[in-house]
DNA sequence: TTGCGTACTGTACGCCGTTCAACTATATTG
DNA sequence: CAATATAGTTGAACGGCGTACAGTACGCAA
């Protein structure tokens, strides 16, 4: 606040006529940087590609503002207009794409999840040079388009029986 | 900080006899959690199913601490010992599942970031009741899982071409 | 001109993590 | 046993934060 009161050279205060709080004013700006996701026209191209594309456009604006990515975990959800129109064309193309009824919203929310998740892991480099490799933030988006594909295969797949050894999973908890 | 001294009905700055940060202490009792994941015995039972409990071992623990998940994020990859020793599980279950080399390091952030993004997801009911269902924190456990899932049968799978339309994915960028 | 709403400022409150010098027990040593 | 080192604690304070409140300058409709 004080910075960015700053930076608009006024005084800090000046800034609650225009926001109601630091909270409000980041959720807004959080919200305005969805729009500069590259979303696919609905209805026409392949679903899977679609989602494939969606995501990466997501975690690549995700990283260019690097700085509010843990704001955008401290929340969840977000509820903004943009965030609301991604969250319609997900369902689309998920629908589209075979996916439909409960397990829709489920494959959204773990791709979002992930998608975010995994940007927040790329946004920072800034830990210590040195031991064990940083990794240089090149080959992590290439990670995440792995990971990416893993999960639009499983998710793409009919009925996934991962677990071998019975009812594992179960413990006693 | 000093809401831990109160605790411990000591002035705040008795603290720091014995840590030298919030940041440091964080980061200790951050390990320190990680002790309490049951992670499966090495060398022996099915890999995959052993991956899967592993990483929902981590999601429960982290759950029950959930109010230093968004901690965890903030740093990104917990140096503990605690965590190295996960790490070093994770790679021999992974590579008892036929992933090796390069891609057994991918794998691994792959699911810590999953498990810990889709943690810290879960972690917070108190945004606000009513509209959209806040989805109820039962019902996120089984979201999890079915995306560990995908995940697990996604990295187990030998060559996954999820993205039929040619080289989609790739924008100029 | 009067009145009003909008944007701004000065000041201050309460909270936070953290530092520094001083004190006090406890343990160590001769 | 006396002297001293050491670990742990304390009071006070610093600088910074988000924010509330009262007052003030300005533009504009009546």
């Amino acid at each position: 606040m004080r910075t960015l009161a700053e930076r608009l050279e006024v005084a800090p205060n000046a800034l609650y006529s225009h926001v109601t709080s630091k909270t409000a004013l980041i959720d807004a700006v959080l919200d305005d940087v969805l729009a500069e996701v590259e979303a696919p026209a609905p209805g026409v191209g392949d679903p899977s590609a679609g989602l494939h594309d969606l995501m990466i456009s997501t975690y690549q604006v995700l990283l260019v503002h690097r700085d509010l990515v843990p704001a955008y975990l401290a929340r969840q959800g977000a509820r903004g207009p943009n965030a609301q129109r991604l969250g319609e064309i997900m369902l689309e193309l998920l629908d589209r794409a075979g996916v439909s009824g409960a397990r829709a919203p489920e494959a959204m929310r773990v791709l979002i999840v992930y998608t975010i998740g995994f940007a927040a892991f790329a946004t920072r480099p800034p830990i210590d040079a040195g031991a064990s490799g940083p990794v240089p933030g090149e080959e992590l988006t290439g990670n995440f388009v792995s990971g990416l594909r893993w999960l639009l295969a499983g998710i793409a797949a009919p009925n996934t029986a991962v677990n071998p050894r019975g009812r594992a999973g179960r413990r006693d908890a």
